[in-house]
RNA sequence: GGGGCCGUAGCCCAAUUGGCAGAGGCACUGGAUUUAGGUUCCAGCCAGUGGGGGUUCGAGUCCCCCCGGCCCCA
């Protein structure tokens, strides 16, 4: 840009340049002042007078991404600071900060590809992610910026696993209990041994098993995807259909590995039921039922030779229809029951082709250990083989076919089923697949197939015995209570809830994650170390992979690259028994682990002594009286994209509840209020050939889209580098100032729907703050431009509806409305007073209640006004009641639902006075003929006259 | 396949929750400023709410079917 047109724009209009200089003023001078430090009640964050109304605001953790932000990324980040900077200006104690989710994947990748140190890259990404975000003036208590990686607050990651690992679940008293009461409970018999020997009886090692088998974190041989090509568990979520690693393509197997596991599963119930407590969104509590996925049923004793097979089901209304029993091919009962032999009227289709039972279970086990567990779900094409053996089914004496199919789960119920096909489209199509011919036990409705399961309600048949219940003729509900009864009764089983909820796997291979605080003795024992020693940190590895190995190599056990940390792994320590050498546990934590308690330190992030102190605690997310009786406290609003519905949300709800039990926290619920922010999308283009053009170079003609003269197709989706459709905060700070784009980006729409980013849109935005600064400042002079004239009662009646309406509007996240109503008060500012100079009375309030949204010229505009101090605490104006109410009302007059007329009359008449002066008016009276039929009045909208 | 959410002007979105379809922005048109373009300012223009049916005095809003899009589960 050139000299002469920089002469033609008036030297004080706000460009972007100048907003520029007041931006980066402003967030000095706010860093300077520790403007947006949030007082506590004790510690080094105290700092005097505490207000009594306080708000904790948070945003999901962020990941410190190599590749920066681009204009989707701080959506959610400027719109909880719209939202804390309101409740500061109204008085509120405001806690809104950021820290860094900092372990994980990229920066391990990363390091493995170039050996550079992931702390190092993340470190960096740090960096540049808090200048990004510092440029867009978010109003954080900066002093509690924490992250995951940092020693001081893995320390406390690594205690709280401490804590969890200290403690059991008392099912009596439904809560978690240290795990020296354990011992207690085990003497006095109040819980017994898992084989119902005196605890007296056992010896100390067989004592320390009972007590680490009942610990909320545990280790266990969970069935685990292990992938050998990358050395690593993978979570179902990295693994594909076709039971491959997403990353690198390699075969995928279950195997039974020796994991830590956290007893999530002993909170299934409250982790359910405690969601009617929280304003969360409904279809975030839903995904959390269906995934904790409670269902009532009975578990049924199937006797089988000399042991029996324990079944769950849901319909033990349908065991007489039971034809056959199926155990996962993971059951620990499979090689146990497998026959010698195959009957001699052996089904072929039975046999998978073997010449004994033993063969075809491990040819199957095998073939089934390569499924993925959802391609096994999912499989419509069902497969078994037979075992050879048969049990008794307990209703009625038959004997049944035990198989074993891979679309049974070890990991859903007891890992064994009944065959039910007449009511299950599975176990039908299981049972064509092996010629076993379905027995219904509902009486479908006329009309239904018979070639279908019918899993409806309707009488039952066929469910009577001499020896046992009968069912026959009543509805599923009162089958279900009838023979639950009837199997406890007997003692072939009892009623029971199951849940798809597993437990928590805890451990990866992995470098990068916070390591245990474990250490495991000579025989392989595992020994909790003393909080003293925490943090236990990690130590330098030459290799950040772990080993890999023959991709087909199902038998691999995995290396992880802490095991190859040789003088870190050996140490020598006295943990009660003398100086003795222990290895240390050299998983990681998973991902989840720092996240899972961030709220708790954000509110007392220095703290040495405790992971947060117990005053801090309760005066930030303590259960609050405002909030009614059964408030479980939390934060006041937690703001994040809906992906972490479930998995980090649950974890963290999960955490929350443990410590509340052990009594180190208030709340029984990490996150009072949750909401979901939408994503912002972008268009992307594509040439003849199918490459990406760059999006900015687009244009339109006609509803086409040409770049470089040819025509291009254009799609929408995800912002990204690979489609080069990028647009980045800071080219927006560059182009408009940052309050633009925060303007723009909150006006763009509700908080919470997906829209497309528009670049062309912005400069309504800036256009808008451009007409407010000038009915403030004088764009050439750069003299204020107010007055001290007395607004009119118009002007009044504008302004107060406006604060009324944007309060609403702020405190209820509806950025987009706000923003609209505060350009109508401009607007209706410049048409009055746009030549003249703005009343005081006006600008002051408008300003104020600009600041939310574009802090930084807010304040500049404020201190331009004359005042010394922020605009940052208890500013924001109250609407005077008097002038929100309308001395006359304007009333459109409906016949047969359309308007013909309008009348105006003093907001006191009465709904008679309205409705004569009505039928009065003019043109309606022209078109009555005689009396109307009926006559609505709506008071304060419109009248209605039905000829 | 099951469940949920959403379709309002050329585009992004409002609509006091069943009461006058339009607040705000973009684009567009005209005018002012400017040597001109751009910037800036002022004024104006545009839909009957995806389609069909129903309830109601009255439906964008509630109910049913269909179409399109997104999400979750299988």
């Amino acid at each position: 840009m050139g000299a002469e047109s920089t002469d033609a724009v008036p030297r004080h209009r706000y460009t972007a340049a100048l907003a520029g200089a007041i931006e980066q003023r402003w967030q000095r001078y706010w860093e300077e002042r520790g403007t947006f430090h949030a007082p506590n009640p004790v510690g080094p964050l105290a700092d005097g007078e505490l207000p009594d109304q306080k708000m904790f605001i948070q945003d999901m953790f962020p990941y410190p991404s190599g590749s920066g932000l681009h204009v989707g990324h701080p959506l959610g980040f400027i719109g909880t600071d719209v939202f804390a900077r309101f409740h500061r200006m109204d008085g509120r104690n405001v806690l809104h900060t950021m820290g860094f989710d900092a372990f994980g994947l990229p920066a391990e990748q990363y390091a493995v590809q170039t050996g550079q140190h992931p702390r190092k890259t993340t470190e960096e990404n740090m960096r540049t992610y808090l200048r990004q975000i510092r440029r867009l003036g978010l109003a954080h208590d900066e002093r509690r910026r924490i992250a995951t990686i940092d020693p001081e607050y893995y320390r406390w990651t690594q205690w709280i696993f401490l804590r969890i690992y200290d403690s059991w679940y008392d099912e009596q008293a439904d809560c978690a209990k240290p795990i020296a009461s354990l011992e207690q409970a085990f003497a006095a018999g109040d819980v017994s041994t898992s084989d119902g020997r005196a605890w007296t009886d056992l010896s100390a090692d067989e004592r320390r098993a009972e007590i680490d088998e009942r610990r909320l974190a545990y280790i266990s041989e969970a069935p685990v995807n292990w992938c050998p090509g990358l050395g690593t568990v993978l979570s179902n979520e990295e693994v594909t259909a076709d039971g491959r690693s997403e990353r690198g393509n390699f075969p995928v197997f279950r195997r039974n590995l020796r994991q830590w596991m956290m007893r999530i599963t002993a909170y299934a119930d409250r982790l359910i039921d405690d969601l009617d407590r929280l304003d969360w969104p409904d279809k975030i509590k839903t995904m959390q039922r269906n995934w904790i996925g409670r269902s009532y049923g009975a578990r049924v004793h199937f006797p089988c030779g000399d042991s029996a097979i324990e079944v769950f089901t849901t319909r033990p209304d349908t065991l007489f229809g039971n034809v056959a029993l199926i155990l996962a091919p993971e059951h620990p009962l499979v090689e146990r029951i497998t026959a010698d032999a195959w009957p001699s009227d052996v089904d072929s289709r039975w046999t998978g082709g073997a010449t004994t039972p033993a063969e075809a279970v491990a040819a199957y086990r095998r073939a089934a250990s390569l499924k993925s567990e959802l391609d096994r779900q999912e499989n419509k094409d069902k497969t078994g083989v037979f075992t050879g053996t048969y049990a008794t089914n307990p209703v009625n004496g038959e004997r049944i076919p035990v198989f074993v199919a891979d679309y049974v789960l070890m990991g859903y119920g007891t890992g064994a089923i009944g065959v039910a096909p007449g009511e299950d489209q599975r176990d039908w199509d299981f049972v064509t697949v092996l010629g076993i011919t379905p027995v219904r036990t509902v009486q479908p409705p006329a009309g239904h197939p018979d070639d279908t399961p019918y899993p409806g309600d309707g009488p039952h048949v066929n469910s009577s015995h001499e020896n046992g219940p009968s069912l026959d003729g009543l509805n599923i509900d009162d089958a279900k209570k009838t023979i639950t009864a009837w199997l406890e009764e007997h003692d072939h089983g009892k009623g029971a809830v199951q849940y798809k909820l597993r437990d928590w796997l805890f451990s990866r291979q992995r470098y990068w994650g916070e390591p245990f605080p474990i250490v495991y003795d000579e025989t392989g024992a595992a020994h909790a170390l003393p909080e003293s020693m925490l943090p236990i940190e990690l130590p330098e590895v030459d290799d950040y992979s772990p080993r890999t190995f023959d991709p087909d190599d199902a038998d691999s056990m995995p290396s992880p690259p802490l095991s190859r940390a040789g003088d870190w792994v050996e140490v020598e320590l006295d943990l009660g028994d003398g100086p003795k050498t222990y290895r240390r546990d050299v998983n990681t934590m998973p991902n989840w682990a720092g996240s899972c308690w961030y709220q708790l330190r954000y509110v007392d992030p220095t703290n040495s002594e405790r992971f947060v102190d117990p005053a801090n605690e309760r005066y930030w997310l303590g259960p609050q009286d405002a909030h009614g009786p059964n408030d479980p406290g939390g934060v006041d609003l937690y703001l994040g994209g809906q992906e972490h519905a479930v998995l980090h949300l649950l974890y963290s709800r999960f955490w929350q509840k443990v410590l509340f039990d052990l009594g180190d926290v208030s709340s029984d619920e990490p996150y009072r209020k949750l909401f979901n922010q939408g994503y912002i999308q972008a268009y992307a283009y594509t040439d003849a050939r199918g490459s990406y053009v760059p999006a900015e170079e687009v244009s339109e003609s006609d509803g086409e889209f040409f770049w470089n003269g040819q025509k291009v197709n254009q799609e929408y989706g995800k912002m990204g580098k690979s489609l080069k459709n990028v647009v980045t905060p800071d080219d927006m700070c560059e182009t408009y100032g940052a309050d633009t784009f925060r303007f723009y980006e909150m006006a763009m729409g509700p908080l919470d729907v997906s829209r497309p980013w528009a670049t062309k849109d912005v400069v309504g935005a800036h256009r808008f703050l451009q007409r407010l600064w000038r009915n403030v400042i004088d764009e050439s002079t750069g003299e204020l431009r107010v007055t001290d004239t007395e607004p009119s009662d118009e002007d009044l009646r504008a302004l107060h509806k406006t604060i009324d309406g944007v309060r609403g509007d702020y405190d209820g996240l509806r950025f987009n409305t706000a923003g609209a109503k505060l350009i109508e008060l401009n607007n209706h500012v410049t048409k009055a007073y746009g030549k003249s100079g703005t009343p005081r009375t006006l600008a002051e309030p408008l300003v104020l209640m600009l600041a939310p949204l574009c802090p930084h010229v807010a304040e500049e505009l404020w201190s331009k006004l004359g005042h010394d101090n922020t605009l940052a605490h208890s500013t924001f104006p109250v609407a005077d009641e008097r002038y929100l109410i309308e001395d006359t009302v304007e009333y459109p007059i409906q016949v047969n639902g359309k308007v013909r007329s309008r009348i105006t009359v003093s907001a006191s008449a009465t709904q008679d006075e309205v409705k004569a002066t009505a039928l009065a008016e003019e043109k309606i009276a022209a078109l009555l003929n005689g009396e109307p039929r009926k006559v609505i009045v709506v008071p304060g909208r419109l009248v209605n006259v039905v000829l």
